[in-house]
DNA sequence: CACTTTATCTCGTGA
DNA sequence: TCACGAGGTAAAGTG
């Protein structure tokens, strides 16, 4: 394939790349395809952020920047999955030749948030046509926890009744709402990984809400696969409960 | 440069890239560089997942693989900021040929989490020797609104003596125990972005704690820029305060 | 090593 | 659009 044929040539074509280019080719390459392309951008590079937050790599240094076509925008260094900066989308991309200097400027509107990258040294650039897996679905996640205790509660004690899901209160929304065989409320905080502080601490402000509000006593119980020594002496001083539940059951 | 050389000449270089390879030159990019670089492979390919969850993208289409030295591997589509599969480091990479096909193996050890990548079309494959910045520093974190606090405990309130940070409880850890100029205890929790009923809540179970442990009021204060609507209505039952503070100031 | 908390969290969902 | 909460959260810091 002729490097630069698309140059010459508007139509999209999978994928393109450009091997220690000039400036110019890359800002071409980058302002036809930036729309419609991932592009990858390898070189040298120095870059800054502002926004909520702010920082800088002030360093010239080689990086990878990546930008896809819903304005995603990250700059990778050589450890961590997390991008140094970044911009999530939906961000606009401003490529601009300065002073010979090749600039990218991501910019997203709300919050206002802009990073620039200079890149005086371009080691490679490509465009290139990714997919997007429809119908995506991670399974074992709260919510399958969820529905598993639903169809089954028995699992968490016998003689449980639901009463409701997602059943939504002034202090946040309860993950099942249930009566147990002597017709206490129960409220029931399901946690996919391991329970700490937090979770009990959520599951008690809604134990709280309720018995306050009903004027009777309320049960509590956090459901996950295990919990923290320290989350669970929390739980048992508030007279809380803990049921071990596996995400996949 | 030859396309190949590397295949001749085990040294490292910054950066290698094969164009529309065979799967073994693919390989053997791979398994030369993949402690050193950030390996690129562009192609069509299925992935999936299994460890704390399970995912699959089953279906064939071009996607991006970014492995990096310290053992992060990820599947980029062609939206959103977050690889659709991924393995943190540390991670190790296995890449065999398999019938004729690339298939990469990711296996992050505790806990126990695959991804495998099959590859039948290898558009493009890199080799890139990228920088990390030492002493990275973000400006406008939740540790520098506590700073500004400490060293001028006056924007919260005239008369605010500060007792402690990071103050150890049963039940977590306070951001700022101070004591106001009537002597009362105030717990102070910051956040850099809005407050929203977890703010508040964390606030609560600190002040709950304190009340009781100390037998005497216990005042509480949200720091932040802002506060939603409904965490400003729990808030004011429950007797809590709010102040606004700027992150940057 | 386990635990706790922050994050420029990102992302989906529902009001 | 905003708010809220889950996440295979990841990453940092501490005991």
């Amino acid at each position: 394939m002729d490097l630069t044929s698309f140059m010459d040539n508007s139509r999209p074509s999978d994928y393109e790349y450009l091997i220690d280019p000039a400036p110019q080719y890359a800002l071409k390459l980058i302002n036809l395809r930036k729309n419609t392309h991932v592009l990858i951008i390898y070189g040298d590079m120095v870059a800054n952020y502002e926004g909520r937050a702010k920082s800088e790599l002030g360093e010239l240094m080689p990086r990878l920047v990546i930008s896809k076509p819903d304005g995603t925008f990250m700059v990778h260094e050589a450890t961590k999955r997390e991008p140094r900066l970044w911009n999530p989308p939906p961000s606009s991309l401003y490529a601009t030749i300065d002073g010979g200097v090749l600039v990218l400027r991501s910019v997203r509107a709300s919050p206002r948030e802009v990073v620039v990258v200079e890149v005086p040294v371009i080691r490679f650039a490509a465009a290139l046509k990714l997919g997007t897996t429809i119908n995506y679905r991670v399974f074992g996640r709260e919510e399958d926890m969820v529905n598993a205790i639903i169809n089954n509660p028995s699992m968490i004690e016998d003689g449980l009744q639901i009463l409701a899901r997602e059943y939504h209160t002034l202090v946040g929304d309860i993950d099942i709402l249930a009566k147990d065989s002597r017709g206490n409320l129960v409220v029931i905080e399901c946690k996919r990984s391991q329970a700490g502080p937090e979770a009990v601490n959520q599951l008690k402000r809604y134990v709280d809400y309720l018995r306050q509000r009903e004027g009777k006593p309320v049960r509590g119980i956090v459901a996950a696969p295990s919990i923290s020594a320290a989350a669970y002496k929390f739980l048992r001083l508030y007279g809380l409960e803990f049921r071990h539940v596996e995400p996949k059951s």
